[in-house]
RNA sequence: GCGGUCAUAGCUCAGUUGGUUAGAGCACAAGAUUGUGAAUCUUGGGGUCGCGGGUUCGAGUCCCGUUGGCCGCCCCA
């Protein structure tokens, strides 16, 4: 047993392990690419002020956070949204807009773990600055499905809530609350999905007893699940802002509807992201099940930019977490079966196989091929199957016999035919083969 | 921060009301087999039974503590 274990809710990477993050982040990549989306990274420790900043300041129990021998309140990134906010806050003027980012990193909370949440996880994050539309929330929409749906996930599979904090602002004004009571309700609103009726516990110990007709137009309101609803919900209400909003939900329905992405699409006013620090449209990603943690969340933070000392600039993001989204391939049984195999697996026979193979394989490798052989002398019969079992789609074989003969035998592990070539054309032969 | 549950080989597990040197399969390695592929056979390495304490003539087994895993609550940026 080893004396050392790493930390609670960190993860060793074995092989294996790390093909499957590699896999996912590549797809991820790709996605992003694909998106005209740029990369950039930022420090994994960050000033604590930034986090405190940015979610208060009880937001530090949930940190990786010490103080560094310079006497600095430092923390290990949580999250990358206030990083990623100082980057483009300090060049705002110089950056070319709109400004599409993306990254995929690590990130460290100190809580418990719970299934496809540890203490250190990876997330692909995705944010447009300075669009102030419901464009960019069209485009971040279509690359989160887009990020899901090419690991073969179908609608089947996982949907978007889509909601917006904005209309429940204007539609509880309308109603005549303020704005602590419309804080406080749209914690309840948060929490109605789970707790039902008790959601409303904590605004009643707050605010005092709840009006029945306020609750009921609440709860009508947090049960919509269309664009048709909300019409003729809201149609009739005259308000001039909930109109203009109106038209944006139009928009941002309509552009995915064109990308043929409605089917990932589910209009939930029951959905507001918690409390932080969105000011507008807000989306999570769900397994259709309903078995998993939210695979990924996001909406609009018109505010944070300037709050965390930048220009005033408007900011969609969403964020992809790697723990939930793993359990759901693995689920659905789309996560591959990585096999690192070499390209060619030489066959080596004595001292004078090993050193005429040497120089072929150091040539082979020098062209970019895979190549692998037995460090030890070993059994011809057990090359050939080291060499079968490493996935290896030729075996070049190096035995006295050949050697004597001056030429290298080729097998095409296959198909399982062989055939001799001089030494000097070994290289060109597989060359072509690979070619 | 709170609660449930579990911990025996690299992995999956067995281990009787407490009893002698703790087992199996898989995996790994060596050999049968220095010349041809997923097989077979033989053999081997690997365990302070998570850690610490207690009860007992005797503890993997019972008790207490602790650490860690998993699951849930709080939270979820």
């Amino acid at each position: 047993m080893a004396t050392f274990q790493s930390l609670p809710g960190f993860r060793d990477f074995y092989p294996d392990d790390l093909a499957r993050r590699k896999h996912i982040f590549d797809l991820w990549r790709r996605t992003a690419h694909t998106f005209g989306f740029a990369e950039y990274d930022a420090p994994v420790l960050e000033p604590l002020e930034l986090y405190k900043a940015k979610s208060g300041d009880e937001i530090e129990t949930q940190l990786f956070s010490f103080t560094d021998k310079g006497g600095r309140e430092v923390a290990l990134r949580p999250e990358m949204t206030p990083s990623v906010c100082r980057l483009v806050g300090a060049k705002a003027n110089a950056l070319k807009r709109p400004i599409k980012w993306f990254s995929i990193a690590e990130f460290y909370r100190y809580e418990r773990m719970q299934k496809g949440r540890g203490r250190c996880f990876s997330q692909f994050n995705a944010d447009i600055f300075g669009e102030p539309g419901p464009e960019a929330e069209i485009e971040l929409i279509a690359m989160l499905t887009q990020c899901l749906a090419s690991f073969g996930l179908t609608e089947e599979d996982f949907y978007v809530r889509l909601s917006d904090r904005n209309l429940w602002f204007y539609y509880l004004e309308a109603l005549g609350l303020d704005d602590a009571r419309v804080r406080g309700m749209l914690g309840a609103i948060d929490r109605f999905e789970k707790y039902g009726d008790d959601a409303f516990k904590g605004y009643v110990e707050q605010f005092g007893p709840l009006d029945d007709v306020l609750k009921t137009k609440v709860v009508e309101f947090l049960r919509i699940k269309s664009l048709d609803a909300l019409e003729q919900t809201l149609g009739a209400m005259g308000h001039e802002k909930i109109t203009a909003r109106l038209a944006d939900w139009k928009k941002l329905l309509g552009g995915l509807e064109a990308m043929g992405l409605s089917r990932f699409i589910a209009v939930d006013l029951g959905v507001v992201r918690g409390l932080a620090y969105y000011t507008g449209f807000v989306f999570e990603a769900f397994d259709r099940k309903g078995e998993l943690r939210a695979l990924a969340g996001g909406g609009r933070y018109d505010d944070l930019v300037e709050k965390l000392g930048g220009p005033a600039l408007p900011a969609v993001g969403f964020a992809i977490g790697d723990m939930t989204f793993a359990l759901l391939l693995e689920q659905r049984g789309l996560m591959p079966n990585f096999v690192q195999a070499p390209d060619i697996y030489c066959v080596i026979g004595g001292e004078n196989g090993r050193r005429a193979a040497f120089g072929d394989i150091h040539a082979l490798r020098a062209m970019g091929r895979r190549v692998d052989y037995p460090m030890k002398d070993v059994a011809f019969g057990k090359q050939f199957k080291l060499a079968a079992d490493s996935g290896a789609k030729l075996a070049l074989i190096y035995g006295d016999d050949e050697v004597a003969k001056g030429v290298v035998k080729i097998r095409d592990l296959t198909d399982r035919t062989e055939r001799e070539v001089p030494s000097a054309q070994t290289i060109a032969m597989v060359r072509d083969y690979f070619s």
